[in-house]
DNA sequence: GTGTTTGCAAAGTGTTTGCAATTTA
DNA sequence: TAAATTGCAAACACTTTGCAAACAC
C-alpha cells in the first residue's frame, strides 16, 4: 500500500480491520469492494454488479478478483450466499437471521426481516444429519389485474 | 409414431394422455422421459442425471431434447422447477405444496410434506406484487461428532 | 525476501439456440 | 402437406483456474 493510498484510506480504517480480521490481506481490491459492500445499508449483490459498480467507481479490479473476494468475505462470514436464481449467484451483506422477497422480473431481492416471518414446525434433520440453514423465499412478481 | 411403438406403449397410454393434455405431441422422446418421470414415486432430477437415465435404458434422446421437455413439462404443470444450488436446475415430479430438504455434500433433495412444515407468518407482497410462491429449502450437512 | 494476491486469458460447466432433417397429425 | 419436434454443433452466460507479474508484510 502506497502512503496516498493509506491516506484516502484513512475514514475507512475499520474495512482494513474487518479484513484482518478475517485473516486476509487489505489489499487495495479488497478494501474498495469491502467499501462498497459495507458502507451503508445491507445490499444484495452479484459479481457482476459489484464489478460494474467497481468500474463505475474507476475503482480498477478485475472480475476474477470480484468472484474470489466474495466467496472469501463468504466463507470468512463477513456475507452470506443467496441461491433463489439458477443462473446467477447472489451475496447478502445481512448475515444475520432473515429471509427473501425475490421479484423474479427483474432479478432484485430484499429482505424480510425474521420477526415478519416464522415457521411453527421445522421438521427434524434426516438420520445422521445437522441442518445448515432454513432458507425461505418468497417469489413475487408484478400484479396482474 | 411406428405401429411397433405404439404396441410397446400400450402399457403406458396414460402418460400419451398426459402429454396430449399439456397440448404437446406425445413424441418417441417425450414418452420415454414420462416414463421415467412419472412411473414410480415422485422423484427430483436434473436435465443431467434424467438423460443418464435414459441413455442407461437405451432410450434415444438427446441433452437438448432432455432439457426442452423439462421446461415443457415444467411450464405445463408437470413438473415444478426447485432451486437450490446455484450450479444446476432440479425438476421435482411432486407438484403439490411441499418443501425440502438438500443434502448439500451429494446434491441430493428429498421432500418435507408441507404439514410437517408451517408458517405462522408470512410478510404482505411488496406494493403491487403477488406472491408467486413461498420456497423453503432445509440445507442439511452430515453430522460431525 | 517470502508468501499472498491480482489480472489476464483460457478453460470449464450447465444451458440455450439455429437450423436442417425428421416426425406427427 | 403443414406444423411441430429433434439432434447436432455452435453459442451462451456465468464462474473458476493457471500462472506470471505485482504487492503486502
Amino acid at each position: 500500500m502506497t502512503e496516498l493510498w493509506k491516506q484516502h484510506m484513512r475514514p475507512y480504517s475499520h474495512f482494513l480491520d474487518q479484513i484482518r480480521l478475517a485473516g486476509l490481506r487489505p489489499t487495495r481490491q479488497r478494501l474498495a469492494l469491502a467499501k462498497l459492500l459495507f458502507s451503508g445499508e445491507n445490499r444484495h449483490v452479484t459479481a457482476e454488479s459489484l464489478h460494474g459498480e467497481a468500474q463505475a467507481e474507476k475503482m480498477r479490479v478485475s472480475l476474477a478478483t470480484v468472484y474470489n473476494t466474495l466467496h472469501q468475505f463468504t466463507s470468512t462470514g463477513l456475507l452470506r450466499e443467496i441461491v433463489v436464481d439458477a443462473q446467477r449467484s447472489y451475496f447478502d451483506t445481512n448475515t444475520g437471521d432473515h429471509h427473501h422477497f425475490y421479484f423474479e422480473e427483474n432479478g432484485m431481492l430484499t429482505d424480510i426481516s425474521d420477526d415478519m416471518m416464522s415457521l411453527t414446525k421445522v421438521p427434524a434433520a434426516p438420520e445422521g444429519m445437522a441442518i445448515k440453514s432454513v432458507d425461505i423465499v418468497v417469489r413475487v412478481v408484478e400484479k396482474t389485474q
